[in-house]
DNA sequence: CTAAGTGCAAAGTATTTGCTTAGGA
DNA sequence: TCCTAAGCAAATACTTTGCACTTAG
């Protein structure tokens, strides 16, 4: 599914269960079905205000928790103290998070597809989501921190 | 390593740091090892004011974070609103957590064992750390759940 | 026309911080 | 005695909420 499909999906969605469509609501589903980032609330809002400058950040986050309820988003913790929302893939998926520069992969591993499947049958959980994330350091911050490293200021 | 070991061992490296041993900072500790649950900053001042009941929050806060920054203690982000502490395994490792009674468990996987490594050579990440956790419905919160939806009440 | 949606500001929560006092070594 | 740690309250940051006004359908 591309950005317009999944952008008309969404509006359709949202029109069956009987909710208006806004400027500020149409900015916010553009911004987020046009991004694979995982951006958070306040991105959104410094987006969507460019084209709606009087667009608050409360109607950011009661549209995003309208499409959390209706499972088409998904809410990401990560370290950092503010969340980010992923529209594109909304259903557990594995992440890979640079500290330094706080860039997030979407890798992909085959080998996690049956953990859920064999952790429920181990301890008798009926398993309805997991989170799976890798903490570490891009290749590019390797580069950047190894140059400033090796290179050390005179005083 | 086991509770009063891990306790003794936590005092040794903080006297080493030049730490002083005060009754608090004892009792947290005592909490801390003396526990496998995943408890939270709450929790421990909790049990701490049982026996010291002038103790305060933040001083919980600061002992927790002292032996955070030792890798003596790591801080586990669930959905729920505040972090959890968990002293007895500071390293990354799995989670599975009951959404309803929120019991949390340290499953075994062994296949997860070179995921880091798979992901570090497939992507040119320094990893130095994961995340795994599983969320669903544990046996006995599932018997309770279909108990209740079977014999549902007459109004 | 009228109920859902918006904007604003205030409230709520978890954690951190500044500052003064207490007490461990 | 000296300096770290404790206690308290205020500050911080993200998110939610209450309410009056606006507006999509």
């Amino acid at each position: 599914l591309d950005q317009p499909e999944r952008f008309d999906m969404l509006i359709g969605r949202l029109k069956e269960r009987g909710h208006r469509m806004t400027p500020q609501r149409m900015a916010v589903l553009k911004i987020l079905t046009g991004s694979t980032e995982h951006l958070t609330a306040e991105q959104i809002h410094k987006r969507v205000v460019k084209k709606f400058p009087m667009t608050s950040l409360a109607t950011v986050y009661k549209t995003v928790n309208l499409l959390k309820e209706m499972g088409e988003v998904i809410e990401l913790h990560f370290g950092s103290d503010s969340n980010r929302y992923d529209a594109a893939k909304p259903y557990s998926h594995p992440h890979l998070i640079c500290t330094s520069c706080q860039e997030i992969l979407d890798p992909d591993i085959e080998s996690i597809r049956d953990l859920p499947q064999q952790i429920a049958e181990q301890y008798g959980y009926k398993i309805v989501g997991h989170r799976l994330d890798f903490f570490g350091t891009c290749p590019a911050c390797q580069a950047k921190e190894s140059r400033s490293s090796s290179v050390p200021n005179i005083r």
